[in-house]
DNA sequence: GATGTTTTTGGAAGCGTTTCTATAGTAAAC
DNA sequence: GTTTACTATAGAAACGCTTCCAAAAACATC
């Protein structure tokens, strides 16, 4: 025997055959007398045998892998915090039931390409993680049959795919509702990227909730951003150039909403004294940045973790039929919203709120 | 046929043998009649098939897989932007290749288990994300033989490892130099975690750098940190209630350069006014903060992309001669170093010198 | 038309497992 | 002492592909 050690070989160690060797490793040794076992495990141990897992592989027809694909767009996973998050969590959950991760960040947009990598036949489902509008990731139906779930981004019912996002529509809503009820109503938005469906909910559910309230919402103050901290410094020189402003502005995200905060800072706009400012995501780094920004949190790594959980029990139940899931955010109150009005602050009753001790009311 | 197409189908549809097929589909069809190449591409072409990477890789005994490991002590990826960095540059050079990369992320400290998991015979090779001390992915040599390459840890040559790192020594004492420059001569210095090698090299030529002019090292200044940005802010505590202050503090990366100049915004001691502080990283969000944090950056993304290469290099040679590879850093200048004296600051030698209008002298 | 050469094509043996099915051997049941 | 029923083990096919080697066909040479 040279190279690694085979099945075959611990079989002739132990003297018995290929399928004796096989049942036993596989935990099956109550088939066989004592003995046998114990021969069988200790030559297997003797020669430092492993099994190996691409022979397994084809003949068991699965492969006891999930691919997580991100999106083309975002190709470069640094500072991808979504999906690093979302990632820990489809590890956290994968890892312990010995399920292997391939990684797949295709670099091209031709969507036959890029199934052609993701279904080879060397995974069972995958995680595709935040695709963005007109992804070739969501041409899912006509190229791959492996049971699929998308993550991050809360995509049209016409693509048939399982789902778990966080809820941008209930957690804006949420915010817009509260920053309302701080007394403001002059109120500006700072939009996501327009290929992110989440841009649109965002800014849905705070359209929405202005108008629920009778608010009327002033077009001058609705600011185009793309989800980087560079939009949110354009955003406020913009706004900040106009001779009316609002009293409060809600960005889709917390890079867009410190991008602005860092502006403020430079022209002198003092904040939240002069002007609010509210953020969504309750990113790390604006987290360290001590600018205590009120915004909305949510758990992505339970977003992962449950993409996992829901993709695995697709492939354990054969059961393919698109699900989905929202997760709730949770309102982070710290000091960058400032009461308007001398008005009594009234929970609302769409979301927890978590002051900036960590208290929940 | 029923399931996937497989090269069997293939075959028939073209109506030549399976060899005849996979000859010609693995691009060799110039040992056949243009019109039997022909036939099997569109038979191949009609039928939707793609080979089954599985089986490819049992028949070719290898996987074109790279295994990517993170230390178990890092096993949330989250915010561990060190590996995000190399991560990116290992895929850009493995994607384009077409190597699929395994994504492990152990979740024990036992070295046997770890590398079952590991080296199971699916991936060709692996590169190692920052082994700490005492990590099990040191353990190496006893439990695999898969070609290997150690990333963004710089170990002792017993280990027998390929390495990729960036070149703390000299990067450290560069800056170190470039801060004596500036005249100072009373010198904090932070230190990183001790479990981690970088910690002990950039103290190291902290040290050798003071002494080198004739500085002397005070250790009251000298304070232990753990890389994160808490323990940079505690430091701050520590150091700022003594009654004889250094003029500058190096801290051994910028998290906890941040979380010091957080400390003495919030105690009131201006930077750098009464005194210096120095980061090590240029850590993105540090970037964002807009506190011009004077550091020195390092090509992370190259870091990965080098090892990458440098392990297919020794895949496609078999040559698994362990060599080392370090990449310079670059002083990055901005404002939270100021001059001691009036001296005329002299760019050192040994570092390029990045200003913040991005100008290299 | 026999022989040699080159070009095309196919047979068959792997790769290392799993798993279905078969076969001894032994014990209990009649 | 035959049938029934297990128990313990092994044979062999299959998974889908690659690849070495041989066979067949086509063509050239004498």
């Amino acid at each position: 025997m040279r190279g690694k050690p085979t099945l075959r070989d611990v079989a002739e160690r132990a003297g018995c055959s290929i399928t004796t060797a096989s049942n036993i490793l596989q935990g099956r040794s109550h088939l066989y007398r004592e003995d046998m076992a114990q021969r069988v495990l200790s030559a297997a141990h003797e020669l430092g045998y492993r099994a190996n897992s691409v022979a397994r592989s084809l003949a068991r027809r699965r492969t006891a892998t999930i691919g997580v694909v991100l999106d083309p767009q975002h190709a470069r996973i640094t500072h991808n915090v979504y999906a690093h998050d979302v990632l820990d969590g489809v590890l956290a959950y994968l890892e312990p039931r010995d399920y292997d991760i391939r990684l797949i960040t295709p670099r091209t947009n031709d969507p036959a390409a890029v199934w052609r990598r993701i279904d080879n036949g060397s995974i069972d489902g995958v995680v595709l993680i935040a695709p963005v509008m007109g992804s070739p990731l969501l041409e899912w139906q006509h190229y791959s049959s492996l049971p699929a779930v998308a993550v991050g981004s809360t995509l049209p019912d016409e693509y048939l795919l399982s789902q778990v996002d966080i809820d941008n529509d209930a957690a804006m809503a949420a915010l817009t509702e509260w920053v309302i009820q701080q007394g403001h109503r002059a109120i500006g938005f700072i939009k996501g990227h327009p290929l992110h469906w989440s841009a649109h909910q965002r800014e849905r559910a705070f359209r929405r909730t202005m108008t629920r309230h009778g608010i009327p919402i002033r077009e001058e103050w609705i600011l185009q951003g793309d989800y980087g901290p560079e939009s949110g410094a354009i955003a406020a020189t913009q706004l900040l150039k106009q001779k009316d402003l609002p009293t409060a502005v809600i960005a889709a995200n917390d890079d867009m909403a410190v991008g602005f905060l860092q502006t403020c800072r430079e022209l002198e706009v003092s904040v939240p004294e002069t002007i609010s400012i509210a953020g969504f995501d309750d990113a790390y780094w604006a987290q360290r940045m001590g600018m205590h920004l009120t915004t909305v949190e949510h758990d992505r790594y339970q977003v992962g973790y449950l993409a996992a959980q829901m993709l695995l029990h697709q492939l354990e139940t054969g059961d393919s039929h698109p699900k989905r899931m929202l997760i709730p955010g949770t309102l982070v109150v710290r000091r960058t919203v400032a009461l308007a009005h001398a008005l009594a602050s009234v929970p609302t009753p769409n979301a927890t709120i978590l002051t900036e001790g960590g208290s929940r009311q």
